[in-house]
DNA sequence: TCTGGGGTCCTAGGACCC
DNA sequence: TCTGGGGTCCTAGGACCC
């Protein structure tokens, strides 16, 4: 059987374990540049608040409510998530567990463990315990079944955070009860197509017949058929396969003009990506850059433009990659347009033991450039935004081009942040 | 005034090959 | 006037996920 562990609100739920005054209060925490909210509690989704729900529409509700607004704190929800994995590794140390994204994994269940539904929520207890943070898990044959029975774990108590399903009546009632668009791997574009089909469920659509499913979808939906209907064929992703693209991007708090300040933007973007990319060993030998003005003004003179740059030698090397940047910038920039967001991927991207050089590269050079960024690295390692040293065209940072108004405290990674205990009552 | 960021995979169509 | 058939590879755009 695969289980679903899934932590509920998982934002939310991080913040809260180091803030226990937050809990049962409605909570938000927004988007970079405090643009969106993207996670809620369950009291602030009551009050009809939405995830992708921008700030400034919501602002006047939220003062009204008392809602909690945060900024978003991605280190604490990355040291957080660790935390949660760990202790799903030690509960179930023989099998093996995919962690699928920051607040979710997938955990294979051995047939021996024989009560599912017991076992599910001794994993619950568990994690609560250990990290503080409260999950549901949803438990079936399928990864996709298992998603749907995660989803009535954390939407009905009486579950008590673990839904099993595991035969054919669990299985055709739980499809019956589910939305078509609320199956993992259909979507916004999908749901609404297939309802005018007549498909408004999970169950009309695990129904169809075979030919029905290849003319109205393609291969990614004939693998969601085949799951609803308890056939496994989404295998486990090979995790030791290094990532295809790296991307930096920001929205900027206030429109931007001037070259400088956009080419400031990039190379930080470059520090970013750069760093990422080190973090999986892997160098890049190709990358973009873009830069859009704000969709959302219409009036406005719109512009969108994106360059692509060969790096010469594939590089991990942040200097060659913010050199590459600000020339694919100088090639996409034009005057007399308000930027309002930039970015940067790293695409073309291999591991470090198969890069192949240039006939005539400086390899003594490369070896020291590489040295270097591992000293850089394992500085920064310590600062709080990654940033102590920077390369001087990175400026001041990204920190005065975007805005972060509810900051955030690094609880768990900052030695500054750590909670105070009161004794004194 | 204010509207996020970072990924993956699939497919259609073009360029190119013999 | 007539204008093949069968491949591969690459890329942009779309759909999906968190």
């Amino acid at each position: 059987m695969i289980g679903l562990v899934d932590c509920n609100n998982f934002f939310v739920s991080c913040e809260r374990v180091f803030r226990p005054e937050l809990r049962d209060r409605p909570v938000v925490v927004l988007s970079n540049n405090d643009g969106c909210a993207v996670a809620l509690s369950n009291e602030a989704k009551a009050l009809g608040l939405k995830r992708g729900d921008p700030y400034f529409k919501f602002k006047a509700v939220a003062d009204m409510h008392g809602i909690a607004i945060l900024s978003g704190n991605h280190k604490l929800y990355g040291d957080m998530s660790r935390r949660v994995m760990n202790t799903l590794r030690w509960l179930l140390p023989d099998a093996e567990l995919e962690v699928y994204s920051i607040d979710e994994a997938f955990m294979h269940i051995p047939d021996k463990i024989g009560d599912n539904a017991g076992y599910g929520r001794y994993v619950v207890a568990t994690v609560l315990r250990n990290t503080g943070i409260p999950v549901s898990i949803g438990i079936s044959s399928t990864k996709t079944l298992a998603k749907i029975a995660a989803r009535f774990a954390k939407k009905v108590n009486g579950y008590r955070g673990c839904c099993v399903i595991d035969d054919e009546e669990k299985r055709i009632r739980a499809l019956q009860l589910t939305e078509v668009g609320d199956v993992w791997g259909i979507g916004r574009r999908f749901a609404p197509k297939l309802r005018t089909y007549g498909i408004p469920t999970a169950y009309a659509l695990s129904v169809l017949s075979r030919q029905q499913i290849h003319t109205l979808m393609n291969i990614d939906g004939e693998r969601t058929w085949r799951e609803l209907n308890g056939e496994p064929c989404i295998s486990s992703e090979n995790t030791s396969v290094h990532k295809h693209t790296i991307t930096s991007s920001r929205s900027f708090a206030s429109d931007i003009s001037d070259f400088e300040a956009l080419r400031m933007a990039v190379c930080n973007f470059a520090a970013i990506t750069g760093r990422k990319l080190r973090k999986e060993h892997c160098f890049a030998s190709e990358l973009e850059v873009w830069v859009c003005t704000n969709r959302f003004h219409e009036n406005d003179p719109q512009y969108y433009n994106s360059a692509s740059v060969r790096l010469g030698d594939a590089t991990d090397d942040t200097s060659a990659i913010a050199t590459a940047a600000t020339e694919a910038l100088r090639t996409v920039f034009r005057t007399g347009f308000a930027y309002k967001k930039a970015g940067l991927t790293l695409t073309k991207i291999c591991n470090s033991d198969g890069v192949q050089l240039s006939l005539f590269a400086d390899v003594a050079e490369i070896g020291k450039r590489h040295r270097l960024m591992r000293i850089v690295d394992s500085i920064n390692a310590s600062s709080a935004s990654h940033d102590k040293i920077r390369i001087a065209s990175a400026g001041e940072g990204l920190g005065t081009l975007t805005r972060h108004e509810h900051g955030p405290k690094l609880y768990s990674t900052r030695l500054a942040d750590i909670i105070h205990v009161r004794t004194d009552r």
